[in-house]
RNA sequence: GCCCCGGUGGUCUAGCGGUCUAUGAUCCCGGCCUGUCGAGCCGGGUGCUCGGGUUCGAAUCCCGACCGGGGCGCCA
């Protein structure tokens, strides 16, 4: 015996014969002579019963258990179209392998709900119910369904350091932490490494890591920690040339969680669309023109701000856009290592991809060229001297390239219409929350 | 960081100056019940975030701290 069996694997065969059934024990109904446990497994639940008059002792025993103890149940398993899967296991003997503390810090199976800070205190507990779990198998799902479909596409799945001497885009959002006696940061971003990489011939790379950002955000889409997916693809001639590997991995992913994850959808209700590929493209400017047209005035060279950026994903949403690029944006809003239009540098070869009103990716195509990127550098208040290891791969031929960084909490949020980002983490850090 | 709102048994709530030795549900404990599956019925249990202040009297009003929720900024 290896492992424990699970409920879903009892058929036909078993009926009738003893089996060793464990799990949570969700809830205890004593009905006098009879008693009956709904335990919980990882796929849903199975009835134990007890009866008084076949074993006094193991009634007493089933009837006392607290409730989410963990217990290994032998018995029969007995047919009865009464019971919801058809069967129950006719108790024999009952083991309490842990037994759970009374009273819970959280309700599991009863009628009252739990506020989010509560459920986050106790977050074990709130992933036992499986409409939480089911958030994560989904997750699970979207993440191998980019790691699938770029595979075949010739990428190469790649590491960078999530410990740096320096930042990505040097601001103050770092967390600093010390290594050694000398300052060190956490990564926000794997931008300055998979750039690194694109002049070493691994033309073709992507990463799903962690990044952090030291931003006292606290918004239902921050978090100080998130989960990044990020690509970068050398010898583009345009930016456009790459847009296929984001959206056709955004397009696997959503695909791939209908057909894999079908149970978990109707289990939190929800229908994910697939888009049309390829995705709409909105230049900047014509965003700009959109968002006048519904009353709001962004000036040229401006970032949109929340709400403008809300007005015109419903604009988009309209026209059966839930997905969707802004691209060139102003050049001035962007870090240094965006490559500004030959013909007009105030805008670049940049975009944003937008899901259903909220920022999914940002990207673009890069400076490749060592000597703008130098001057570029400083233009944006920097020192060239910090980013000394970055310019190294710029000095000895680089590519043309460009990727993306694309936010992987926020878009299984947005896919599964969930109302906070931490939904769509198992432990969340926010601002104010670092444990668990 | 700024703006709004809020903190009542383990959990979720009602109450918003005296009628509160605080409501209801859930939960927990005890009892009854042999087919429950939101089990049912009876009895019991646990609470006003903290510190100041106003008042004859504060869960209730005021101030502060701490904690939380929403929005903005910023971004994935």
């Amino acid at each position: 015996m290896a492992f424990f069996r699970a409920f879903s694997t009892i058929g036909p065969p078993d009926h009738g014969k003893e089996a060793s059934l464990a799990g949570w024990v969700e809830d205890v109904r004593n009905l006098g002579g009879i008693a009956f446990l709904i335990v919980r497994q990882r796929g849903g639940t199975f009835q134990v019963t007890a009866k008084k008059k076949a074993d006094g002792a193991l009634f007493n025993q089933a009837s006392k258990l607290v409730r989410e103890s963990v217990v290994a149940v032998r018995g029969t398993v007995q047919l009865n179209p009464q019971v919801r899967n058809g069967w129950e296991l006719v108790a024999t003997s009952l083991d309490v392998l842990s037994p759970a503390a009374a009273p819970l810090p959280l309700p599991i199976a009863d009628k009252v709900g739990a506020e989010v800070d509560t459920r986050f205190d106790n977050r074990v507990l709130d992933l036992r119910k499986p409409e939480r779990r089911a958030i994560f198998h989904v997750r699970s799902v979207v993440a191998a369904a980019f790691r699938s479909y770029l595979d075949r596409q010739g990428f190469v799945e790649v590491h960078t350091p999530k410990l740096a001497g320096a930042g990505a885009e040097g601001g103050a959002t770092l967390f600093e932490t010390n290594y050694f006696g000398r300052k060190a940061f956490l990564s926000q971003s794997p931008q300055l490494y998979k750039q690194m990489l694109m002049s070493t011939g691994l033309d073709r790379v992507y990463e799903l890591a962690p990044a952090f950002r030291a931003e006292p955000s606290d918004t239902v889409r921050h978090v100080t920690e998130f989960t990044s997916f990020d690509g970068e693809v050398a010898w583009i001639e345009r930016m456009e040339d790459f847009f296929p590997f984001l959206e056709g991995a955004v397009d696997a992913a959503i695909e791939h969680v209908r057909t894999e994850a079908k149970s978990d959808l109707e289990l939190l209700q929800v229908e994910p669309r697939r888009p049309k590929l390829p995705l709409k493209r909105i230049p900047y400017t014509e965003g700009l023109e959109i968002l006048r047209t519904h009353g709001r005035r962004i000036r040229d060279g401006d970032d949109l701000d929340t709400e403008s950026e809300k007005i015109l994903g419903q604009a988009m949403a309209k026209d059966g856009h839930e997905l969707y690029f802004i691209t060139e944006y102003p050049s001035g809003i962007k870090p240094f290592y965006v490559m500004p239009k030959a013909e007009e540098p105030e805008y670049s070869h940049s975009f944003d991809l937008e899901y259903k009103g909220d920022e999914m990716a940002s990207g673009g195509q890069r400076e490749h060229r060592y000597d703008h990127l130098v001057a570029k550098i400083k233009e944006k208040g920097l020192n060239p001297e910090n980013f000394e290891f970055y310019l190294k791969a710029f000095r000895y031929g680089m590519p043309p390239h460009g990727g993306w960084g694309f936010g992987v909490d926020r878009f299984v949020q947005k896919l599964l219409d969930l109302p906070n980002i931490r939904e769509a983490i198992l432990f969340p850090h926010d601002r104010i929350r670092l444990v668990p």
